[in-house]
DNA sequence: TTCGCACGGACTGTCAACCATTTCCGGGGT
DNA sequence: ACCCCGGAAATGGTTGACAGTCCGTGCGAA
């Protein structure tokens, strides 16, 4: 037996699909959620929905307010900005631990990886798949290569989940895809040279660097949505 | 009108109740959790329950195996040693933007703590207090400077809690008071001086070696262990 | 007109009973 | 000794009902 089928619970697929439809925005930032009329929606009871609920405020993707009911998080450009900087602080600690553990056989993967988004970078419709995946999985990897398990799905679970909520497109799409990738480059010599502090140094610069970015991203944006406005 | 009343919800009430049953040892790591029990135990029905039960989950105090059950989070050396690790980086962050935005008020109230602390560190029954308030304190104010609500409510909430379940008692009680001392006042002179970086190392530091010697100290107890049992 | 207040609908919070499905355990039979 | 099968028990999910709270509406009074 190969394949063991593991059952998934009506819960785990209301909350995957809660969480989609948080994500794609049909579920706007703090639009109010009702039990009764979502559940109909879904063609599901009130019981699972309630605790699929439950779990997303625990991630802090639902707040809800006692009596009144549960709407989906307000997002806002500080709260963005705080969000990236713990990033900053696990992913960093993440690329220490795996400077000290990773591999020969990892840091070649990762060097091929980085060859392939090179190659991509040239073809105009390229940029978007290096942020969908490629992106994704040079963070996912070196996280995995920690050998950290709390580390690891923080990184790839919870916090990930966030920063797609709030709707953040890792800033090399905002016309960084070179820069990043240079930081890219970077951060693997640190690791091949099995350099903790230089591995870190290097993580904690690069998302730092995505992170200003994406602030200055957002002001502009206010700036052109304010002048629209007028 | 100071008070806002609040309203509490079953759900919540619960979930601290099974929370505090999972700190002080009523319910046994790997312990399974039996719905129907446990509710006609506590006197609700299974609904309230399952809710708070989902919300442990997501905090990981819980673990749901699919049509199997609920058991309570089994630990590890090695897993408490990855959240200690988890807890550098997070409060090493913490530390580091507290030293550029804490004002000189926050500053002495850390100093007269700790004053109050090297007073208590005398005195043979103050070790208790030290660590059951003091210690908290000293780290919940800082996480507080940093003024990023994420930080915070991970090191003073999920984080702080996991730590109690792992029965961690911060390494200062095992003979560390006096050094730990040190390395508080070291980071508040970091903070005085709005030295991120030296905040930050200070920080890292302190953790680790909080760290390491809980490492040594649980070895030290399965080797006691292990003695015994021949 | 405007403020205040009571009424009623709507929604959350909780409970209870019920059924389906799966797991677990023990008693067979081979 | 091993395997298979049946029943007990627990989880997973549904339904329906009801209490409590919140909120908007509309009426009445200043």
């Amino acid at each position: 037996m190969e394949t063991k089928i593991e059952p998934i619970s009506l819960v785990d697929t209301v909350t995957k699909r809660l969480e989609a439809a948080i994500i794609n925005g049909q579920l706007a930032p703090g639009e109010r959620i009702r039990e009764q009329v979502l559940a109909v929606e879904m063609g599901i009871s009130r019981g699972p929905l309630r605790e699929a609920i439950r779990r997303l405020e625990g991630r802090r993707l639902l707040e809800r307010t006692a009596n009144i009911g549960v709407r989906v998080a307000e997002l806002s450009p500080q709260k963005l900005d705080e969000l990236l900087t713990v990033r900053e602080a696990l992913e960093g600690m993440a690329c220490r631990l795996a400077a000290e553990r990773i591999s020969d056989d990892e840091v070649a993967q990762l060097r091929a990886l980085l060859d392939s988004h090179a190659e991509l970078k040239d073809v105009s419709s390229g940029a978007g798949y290096y942020q969908k995946s490629g992106d994704f999985d040079f963070h996912f990897r070196i996280a995995k290569a920690s050998e950290n398990g709390f580390l690891m799905s923080m990184i790839t679970g919870d916090l990930y989940d966030l920063l797609r909520v709030y709707r953040y497109r890792s800033s090399t799409m905002q016309g960084r895809a070179g820069a990043a990738l240079d930081e890219h480059r970077t951060i693997v010599e640190a690791l091949a040279r099995h350099d903790p502090d230089g591995a870190e140094a290097a993580m904690r610069k690069h998302l730092r660097n995505a992170r200003i970015h994406s602030q200055l991203a957002v002001q502009q944006m206010e700036m052109a949505a304010k002048a629209e406005a007028n």
